[in-house]
DNA sequence: CGCGTGATTGAAACCCTTCAAGTTTAGTGG
DNA sequence: CCACTAAACTTGAAGGGTTTCAATCACGCG
């Protein structure tokens, strides 16, 4: 397999190409329609997903049948429910393209041989683990306090591809806000912009 | 060191007492009074602390001069800002003892020992890991939709103990509501207990 | 005993949601 | 490629949950 995720493996992980070619084996490409799911809820994730092209995300619906949006990932991102996954148990999630995409399917036993055999693949999963971490905290800290504004600012900030790429619904899910409420946010803005 | 965490380790991590002699001296204990910080924003954070005894808790400061608190940790729990540790950079966090308070403090290097001399100490930190994401995204998707009251629900079930020991306004703080709110939703609750 | 911190309660204000209607955009089939 | 339809977005008005501000009460500690 010759594709963006050796490249991301190589070039972010410090995977070797020796080493790759011994991991090839366990990976296979998929491609899913917008609107096709890769989990479901009650199913057991089995498998950790890299974004080869397009867009998905992972979302729960709560006790009122509202749609909560945990992640999105687009090109040279993870996705997967790793509780479901570390556990073995089902997952609360859904997993769904909202575009037509390619993904790399990783199965665990990909993680657990690159980490034997790679002590900088090691590292960099402690990263990304890190890293992820990092994200639900500040995500966490603008949800406890920050109102619309802020956070539809913040999302743009830190994720200015996707803000092209997805819904605004979607995005209003994502930030804990109704459409409705995100399109008056915007609006607001805009006018604020044109006042400048 | 002879403690809760030595016993700790060896039940849960799986650590041997002949392993645990050889990462002993890494640790150290700390007594911190009420309201004594391990650490202040704009510090690098350089150790974990493990709570013998006490109740901590990590909060950030918003622009508007508001404390949000991400976490808690009483007796047997982690406390620590992964980011910063992880990433060498300033914290954004406090970290504060609520109650007089027993920690051992633990420095980076103790992890990278215990790691190596012990496979089943790998996979309990993975464990570790794991859980804490698993713990904030139920937080998120609670923030994401939930009333102050679900919220509140959710948090007496989790955790029961710290309800008792820890200031409604802290809670509220956690909660992401004002105290006011949350002495009126206990309010509520209390009615309808009294009316079944 | 008195002071300060935390909790409670009330009233008004505010932000956001809900509901409803209208407009725009995008996708589909003829 | 246009026509049609559904989905997404916008806008308005009303309502609700939460905050804010202020006053009062309860309690633990010096």
């Amino acid at each position: 397999m010759n594709n963006n995720f050796r490249t991301y493996l190589i070039e972010k992980a410090g995977i070797t190409p020796e080493e790759f070619a011994e991991l090839d084996s366990y990976l296979s490409l998929k491609s899913v329609a917008k609107g096709d799911f890769v989990l479901q809820a009650g199913q057991k994730c089995r498998d950790t997903f890299f974004v080869e092209q397009g867009i998905l995300r992972a979302y729960s619906i709560d006790s009122n049948g509202k749609e909560h949006i945990i992640q999105f990932a687009s090109e040279d991102w993870f996705i997967s429910d790793r509780s479901s996954l570390f556990f073995d148990k089902p997952s609360d999630f859904y997993i769904q393209a909202i575009e037509d995409s390619v993904l790399v399917v990783i199965p665990n036993e990909f993680f657990e041989k690159a980490a034997k055999i790679s002590a900088s693949f090691r590292k960099f999963n402690q990263r990304l683990l890190n890293t992820h971490i990092l994200h639900m905290q500040k995500r966490i800290i603008l949800l406890l306090g920050a109102s619309a504004e802020t956070r539809y600012l913040e999302f743009i900030k830190l994720y200015p591809d996707l803000q092209l790429r997805v819904s605004q619904w979607m995005i209003s899910s994502y930030l804990g806000i109704t459409p409705e409420s995100l399109s008056r946010v915007r609006k607001e803005l805009a006018e604020r912009d044109r006042e400048n």
